[in-house]
DNA sequence: TCAATCTATATGCCATGGCATATAGTGTAG
DNA sequence: CTACACTATATGCCATGGCATATAGATTGA
């Protein structure tokens, strides 16, 4: 016992459940203002806003990201095609690919929507993350993402 | 500014993707651990655990812990009953509602779960959290989510 | 008492995601 | 060149959850 010195140890099922619901929650009170203001969801506008960030990104770079299946990703595209959001456009270096891209619209309305995002986001957590503590969590729930993805933990088969 | 002292402004929405990136790769890898050992998934773990610690709760009850619909839940304890792992149970005091509680096959699954998602939870995170700010994460995500609690944020209406 | 209202749950329809599989296109060994 | 393995995406079926609505039972005010 000599090495374990520290009273840091943690009750981790009690941290894996207070970190899905909050992400629960949070996903909730989102997707309710962008609905509201938008007519979009939170996962549809971490869609369009990483494509805005990564023009050209297939549907496989996309499933990636978000740890979701390659399946869902297609679908979730071809709404988004539907809505006139985003096109699918050839890949030049290969044709089973597409490269997908914002529209106009999709564009104007990422844009629109990312303004709606931050300050609701902000009211919901601003104050409570405020503080040391706070900026620890920030930087803990960072590098247990990046371990995550670095070990390529749940990534869904299809 | 006089007030502004902090240099722990923190980027919100990055928080935000990486928490939910978390959650998802966390969800996901603990689904194909539960599901390969116990033919469950995390969620109908987390619904039966809440069931052994809390018995006769009413189907409110567990929409209001999980913030997810009433609809939701109460078609989530179906599939349980299906499968032989709860029962509802009439409540004599109000005859609208059932009392929900595990049945001895219930009861010997949730345990045996437990052992595996603690287990597959620990070779996660564990390493990743156990350092000061690690710790600081855990009780600013346990604030975070009373918070929200509190507030009630993010409740789905059904 | 009893009508109006409220509450708890169940159910239907829709959207989304997982997984399995199909299909088209790529790369490669020979 | 060409068969064979591999890869990227699409699609079908199923499970799950949101939201709207239906229904039974509880509550309340006159």
């Amino acid at each position: 016992m000599a090495y374990r010195l520290s009273g840091d140890e943690v009750d981790l099922p009690g941290f894996f459940s207070d970190l899905v619901r909050c992400e629960t929650r949070l996903y909730n009170a989102l997707n309710d203002r962008l609905r509201e203001r938008h007519g979009i969801v939170t996962s549809q506008f971490e869609f369009l806003r990483f494509l805005r960030d990564h023009p050209g990104a297939r549907v496989a770079d996309i499933a990636a990201e978000f740890a979701i299946g390659v399946g869902a990703t297609s679908k979730s595209a071809d709404r988004l095609e539907k809505q006139g959001w985003i096109v699918r456009q050839p890949n030049p270096s290969d044709r089973r690919s597409s490269l997908l891209a914002l529209t106009d619209d999709g564009s104007r309305l990422v844009d629109a929507a990312e303004r709606t995002f931050t300050e609701e986001l902000a009211t919901l957590i601003a104050d409570t993350l405020d503080d040391s503590s706070g900026a620890a969590a920030v930087r803990a729930i960072s590098k247990l993402r990046s371990v995550l993805e670095r070990d390529r933990i749940g990534m869904p088969t299809g």
